[in-house]
DNA sequence: AAGAATAGTTTCGACTCAAAGCTATATCAT
DNA sequence: ATGATATAGCTTTGAGTCGAAACTATTCTT
């Protein structure tokens, strides 16, 4: 690819809006609508201190209240499992079901990851890395939480350094300990370990 | 910027999502829904050909009927003025009052747009450029009319090539003569004149 | 000239979402 | 301890959006 084409102002802005819209539209199949669709990504994606419909409602930039009809539909067909927190006795862990597991193959967002496949590599990761940083910055613009993973999260203490943990890997902010597995879920504790990836702009 | 980070499969298409709900969710503001600050930004950029509401329509991926619901409330709160064509006495020209124009500078879509333009010229380019392969590719898989600008658009007849023209450029297609700032508007009638600008992949 | 296709509108119903009010639990201050 | 405040989650309600279908009017096709 080159950068041939003349970029009008606003063209990336349109084109999201376009590109959102495409997938949205495809996302009323099966007995889902556009909202449990992201629920399911969302618990597919998310590490165990995140799957909460608290922590889904302000991933998803809504209320709690829209959050948990969304879940209670999921629930009921199945689709997501409720269990209550033993810690916490407020908050209910949800889980999804191994049903939903197989669903989620054939997630009709998938329409976007194909498009986003038929990249070059290299394109791949030029528009990845372009969306990370307009993303990031919105989120903080508006105080909304960023969603890391831990791998780049200040929380994360590891390989010896903790006091605590019992293995490897653990969580600063919680003092829970982590599997290598859990260290690439999405966390509604995440902070990041840089302060700051947003570029000044020649 | 640099492709250092790790691009997952499916990253790009939940930062697609993500940009999209934030910009979705401020554009309840004002006495506007989303449906309508799309519908105010189309007839803000296509050319005369495609300011109906079957454009807008087909443009916005919904149906007539709901475009026209759309199209009905910004003409009653005149934000668009409606004319019957003279040619075709089924349609109507839609075109944006002062009083629109005006308020588009305000779009609450600018976040988008602002985020944009907070990346780098290069990653800008690359970003955009990607995008749109997802985008045509993604329409055209679907069938869905692409809408691009007359400079690109194979109906272009210009410079003295063609026969009927008054002026200097004209669009093959509907024999009608264009002004030069009509050739970056966007059209209904729209084809591509290169074939293909799908790459293969490496 | 008849039938098919197209542009647009209207109605209706299903569904979505946010707001507000509620209970239960946890945390903090004294 | 104990009261106050904050937080997690649930439910109801009402406004509003959207798509499907039915309908009119005009243009195209043959």
């Amino acid at each position: 690819m080159s950068g041939k084409h003349w970029v009008s102002e606003g063209a990336i802005a349109e084109l999201i809006e376009q590109l959102g819209r495409c997938a949205w539209g495809d996302a009323f199949v099966q007995e889902f609508n556009p909202a449990q669709w992201t629920a399911l990504r969302y618990f597919d994606r998310a590490n165990r201190f995140s799957r909460t419909v608290g922590a889904f409602a302000r991933y998803h930039g809504t209320t709690r209240g829209t959050a948990s009809q969304t879940v209670k539909a999921l629930i009921d067909k199945r689709y997501l499992r409720r269990r209550p927190d033993t810690r916490d006795h407020r908050t209910f862990r949800l889980d999804l079901t191994a049903k939903a597991r197989r669903l989620l193959v054939r997630d009709p967002f998938h329409v976007l990851v194909d498009a986003a496949d038929a990249l070059s590599t290299g394109d791949r990761g030029a528009v990845a890395d372009g969306l990370h940083l307009m993303l990031d910055r919105l989120l903080m613009e508006r105080g909304r939480p960023l969603f890391g993973m831990c791998t780049s999260c200040m929380h994360l203490r590891g390989e010896g350094r903790c006091l605590v943990s019992r293995g490897p890997y653990e969580c600063g902010l919680l003092e829970e300990a982590l599997t290598e597995e859990e260290l690439v879920g999405i966390c509604v504790n995440y902070e990041p370990a840089v302060v700051s990836r947003v570029h000044s702009n020649p």
